[in-house]
DNA sequence: CTGCAATAAGTTGTGCACAATTTAATTGTG
DNA sequence: CACAATTAAATTGTGCACAACTTATTGCAG
């Protein structure tokens, strides 16, 4: 906008003005870019009263089978903190049950109840309605998968 | 993962297998981005008092100075319900204040306070940090930000 | 000038993310 | 066997996002 594009990959040479420009439009553009994935996934998940986050542990279920909330959490990247509440609004809809594993008597094991499971069929034309939405030729989708993978690997090892 | 790749920016054409990967490695991949940015963002600003969106408000307010809540909606694309609490909570932190404009009394325009203004200084070593994070050269950055920015335009024109 | 649509904030309610803590069960070690 | 460390869920508390609604003010059409 101001002047023009620096050329290196390493930022220490740049201006703060432009720091503050570059850093914040790649924040701002994954937001926007998630917030409108948000919007697409709410209204295609609306018919079949599930969130998002919702619809997620529903897939992880519809391919896994019955699963201890541990091992949902590791698929999906959430802790019991989010997963309580979530599974325990899925069961009051009567899509899940939950039950003490016999074998661990710690571990609560996730099944699909039937209505659970027929939920599955109404859901399989969702992914080609998003795929659809983003507009982008799968090529472009792969490659973003691959720069997010690097951008995400690099952030994990910041912190 | 299991057979080659499609070459074709038709999706119409792949089996629904490999539609939902697809997908789904999308949005997980931007959560996930989003996510690790959260992480670093977090680290970043912890010494600071805020949180990210509350980071984000400052940051308009020291670009721009006094702005009603409004304006400051527009440039995060956040709404009352969002901000009101976010910015009631920097007023009590003492970094901002809220004032009835005179012209107008249904706006609110949002000022900082000295204490506000004067946390810009430790805030301006952040976007070099979270940049160097990235570990990705700025004109890969620049090359997410646009496909991240179509994808965007093309899902918001999908709902 | 009256009255009604539009606008700005705020409020309420739902749901998600994450940190910290709690409880209960299991595992490992002396 | 006893007991400390670990593990699985759940709970609590904070904060954000979004939808729906409320309140107060402004502006405009008749």
């Amino acid at each position: 906008m101001t002047s023009s594009p620096p050329h290196s990959s390493d930022p220490a040479g740049l201006p703060d003005s432009e720091l503050l420009r570059l850093d914040h439009q790649v924040c701002f553009s994954l937001q926007a870019a998630s917030r409108a994935f948000g919007g697409v996934y709410r209204e295609a998940l609306r018919e079949l009263g599930l969130t998002y986050p919702q619809y997620l542990a529903m897939m992880v279920l519809w391919e896994h089978g019955p699963l201890p909330v541990r091992a949902i959490g590791e698929r999906l990247h959430l802790d019991s903190g989010t997963l309580s509440p979530l599974l325990k609004r899925l069961e009051t809809a009567g899509l899940v049950r939950r039950e003490r594993s016999a074998q661990d008597e710690r571990s609560v094991v996730v099944h699909l109840t039937d209505t659970g499971a027929a939920l599955r069929e109404r859901a399989l034309p969702v992914p080609r309605t998003i795929l659809a939405a983003t507009g982008l030729p799968v090529e472009e989708i792969v490659a973003l998968q691959r720069t997010l993978g690097r951008l995400t690997a690099s952030l994990s090892r910041a912190v």
